[in-house]
DNA sequence: GCGACAG
DNA sequence: ATCTTGTCGC
């Protein structure tokens, strides 16, 4: 079972700032895992109330991209939605799903940003800290700036923040946009990118996110 | 002061 | 995130 570190949830966004900046220094880079044999994706859907939300994570088989665990939680919002201050309304209801799965995931690929974030602190970062699991972020809109990598599948150009590199923008289909992919903890870049090329064989987004996303949605 | 701003 | 028609392509 997944265990989850001690923390707080501040309830306004001097403390969320503070506490990101309390935990940042806990991210390593080191101890990847030998070999990925299970990755999971989280999400999260909200409702038209925008604070009721479900939040799921669904673990795959790598390389097969078989469904071999799933949970689902159903919650509410406890923190508006800011930029820079995502993790503290998405990850206590994927923290929640996450102690919920009988398999423990290699991996956890997150959707939005891991080191591409202001205080390189973004969600793949937090839960990877909170569950001391390696995790990636894998965003759609950027934070940062980058040149337009090349067009075919696996090309990928450096995403740079306040000049330094902080992930890539990688094309994991030809032709279609790329897809930002950050490190969140225990990973580097390179291993980052790779995994995600294995998880999108055939679509733009990761499998792992493609679950994750149609599980909130047939679970309302 | 103005624009930018993960999901 | 979510609100939404038609359209192009496999």
């Amino acid at each position: 079972m997944i265990e989850v570190r001690e923390h707080e949830w501040p309830s306004t966004r001097a403390e969320a700032v503070a506490v990101q900046q309390r935990l940042r220094p806990l991210v390593r880079f080191d101890g990847q895992p030998a070999e990925v044999r299970t990755a999971a994706g989280l999400d999260v859907a909200y409702d038209e109330s925008s604070d009721e939300l479900v939040a799921a994570v669904a673990v795959l088989d790598v390389p097969a991209l078989s469904v071999v665990d799933s949970a689902t939680v159903r919650g509410r919002a406890e923190f508006p939605y800011a930029p820079g201050l995502f993790a503290f309304r998405e990850a206590p209801p994927l923290l929640a799903a996450l102690r919920q799965l009988s398999v423990v995931p290699d991996v956890l690929v997150c959707d939005g940003q891991g080191l591409a974030h202001p205080r390189r602190f973004g969600l793949a970062c937090h839960l990877g800290v909170l569950t001391d699991l390696p995790a990636i972020g894998v965003g759609k809109t950027p934070m940062g700036r980058f040149d337009p990598p090349g067009q075919r599948r696996g090309d990928r150009s450096p995403i740079r923040m306040d000049g330094e590199e902080v992930g890539s923008a990688l094309r994991t289909q030809h032709g279609v946009k790329p897809v930002l992919v950050s490190v969140g903890h225990r990973c580097t870049l390179d291993a980052a990118c790779g995994l995600v090329l294995e998880l999108a064989p055939r679509y733009r987004l990761p499998e792992t996110t493609r679950t994750a996303d149609h599980l909130v949605r047939t679970t309302r």
